[in-house]
DNA sequence: CGTTAACTTGATAGCATTCAACTAGCGTGG
DNA sequence: CCACGCTAGTTGAATGCTATCAAGTTAACG
């Protein structure tokens, strides 16, 4: 049987929090994924719509958002492929908040009402995808942490800390790199502060030594140094297998 | 048949998110909770902690929190009675955060052996468990937002906003008022400010006829002027049925 | 190349923290 | 019954982190 292309990101990525039978990865890449190219800084779903469907990010970097009355923004999450960043719309009726996408982006739609029997059909994916929105929750506890008590310093180097690993997860960072297409101006509204002090702080981070970040590509250049001044454990991401201690930079 | 009455709570947070068959709320009042009491203080489930039951709150409030390695406290979540706070602990072996009781409460614990077994057999109260998670993690993403990009005063009037409509969707709060043992430290440790700060603007607040708190009774005096400092929109609560507009200071 | 978005840097302002002292409430026990 | 001690709440003054305002500079892209 030829397997779904289009399944390969979810499959990655759900191998990082269960461990699936081939019947399982047989069954989810038999899902029906119309794939579709959405450029940068496009809206995938606002607030208050209504979806009657989820999208899979195949290829890309999106994100989930809010915005206040006054113009203010808060990005509350970051994705990359292989994520189904509205999965709660299947329970939520109403999106609390916009989907949008960071650089130009793939994404497959997968209608409700094929997802809904599929995964009554499967009940251990279906503890997989619901433990897959409880990771999600235990990251936006870690982003009120970061945001409430953290200092702009240990706040930026933590939202790194957490998008290194993550993409490290699923195979899409390298040993000590990952291609980013993010703002300044995105960094500020994840982390709360200004995108001057964003600015600021990176400078900093790339003086002491611990990243480098330009046209979208972010260096880890030491890494246990990022992790001391974030604070950063990992145990909140609830990966199936660990990152090494420090491996990372063996190359 | 005699209903369980430690049931009555859980049944009455669960109707706020799905509906129920009379089937349905048979088989919650069978299960076997065991009640305990916890004095003010304690904590129930500990960081790092690998539960192996999961805690519904009877009666008291609980909240969740996170400590740092510089004893920096974030408090995540406030629970009250109808909450499993710790229902994630089913399927992420691992505490990411600990949970303790604000006053003192009344707790009854479920074995997660049993929980399992239950909620495959029951798919339908299976989705409503995973739905009051996915809320859960509505109220993390506005909590992110309320730290993040929200000033003191906004902060302070939005936490209130959102602790008087999930009382009131319970049954737990009056017309215009509700009890509250919260302390103006858990209020800082929550908002992410500074306990003399949160006595400041709580001052504010009072001041500009919003509210009332103190001997851990809150009072709202002017809901309207409340929501609108706040910015609150209880969208992103989901609740089944939306609390009134303005009723709530009938009596 | 020209145009625009993104990034950088300096100066100033402000909200919230910290430090410090003091007051009020409340339970305990002499 | 009041003294004591502790916790929670209150208020003032000074500091400081981060925002805002304002001008540049660099990079991206057609």
């Amino acid at each position: 049987m030829i397997a779904n292309a289009h399944a390969g990101p979810l499959l990655r990525k759900l191998e990082t929090i269960v461990t699936l039978t081939q019947g399982e990865r047989d069954a989810i890449a038999g899902l029906p994924f119309m794939a579709r190219e959405i450029k940068a800084g496009q809206d995938l779903v606002r607030e208050h719509d209504r979806p009657s469907q989820c999208c899979l990010i195949l290829e890309g970097h999106t994100f989930r958002y809010k915005l206040l009355a006054d113009g203010k923004r808060q990005i509350l999450s970051f994705h990359i492929a292989g994520d189904i960043p509205d999965l709660q719309s299947l329970h939520l009726r109403i999106m609390d908040h916009g989907l949008a996408t960071l650089g130009a982006a793939r994404v497959a739609f997968i209608p409700h009402e094929i997802l809904r029997p599929f995964l009554h059909a499967h009940p251990r994916i279906s503890d997989a995808f619901w433990r897959d929105t409880l990771i999600d929750a235990a990251i936006f506890r870690e982003w009120v942490v970061n945001v409430g008590r953290r200092s702009a310093y240990s706040r930026l180097a933590h939202l790194l800390c957490e998008n290194f690993v993550r993409m490290r997860a699923v195979g899409l960072a390298g040993p000590g790199s990952f291609e980013w297409p993010v703002t300044q101006e995105q960094l500020a509204d994840a982390t709360g502060l200004s995108a001057v002090h964003v600015n600021r702080t990176l400078t900093e981070l790339r003086d002491h030594g611990l990243i480098d970040l330009a046209r979208h590509k972010m260096v880890v250049k030491d890494w246990q140094g990022l992790q001391d001044a974030a604070g950063f454990e990992h145990t909140y991401l609830h990966l199936q297998t660990p990152p090494e201690e420090n491996g990372t930079m063996a190359s």
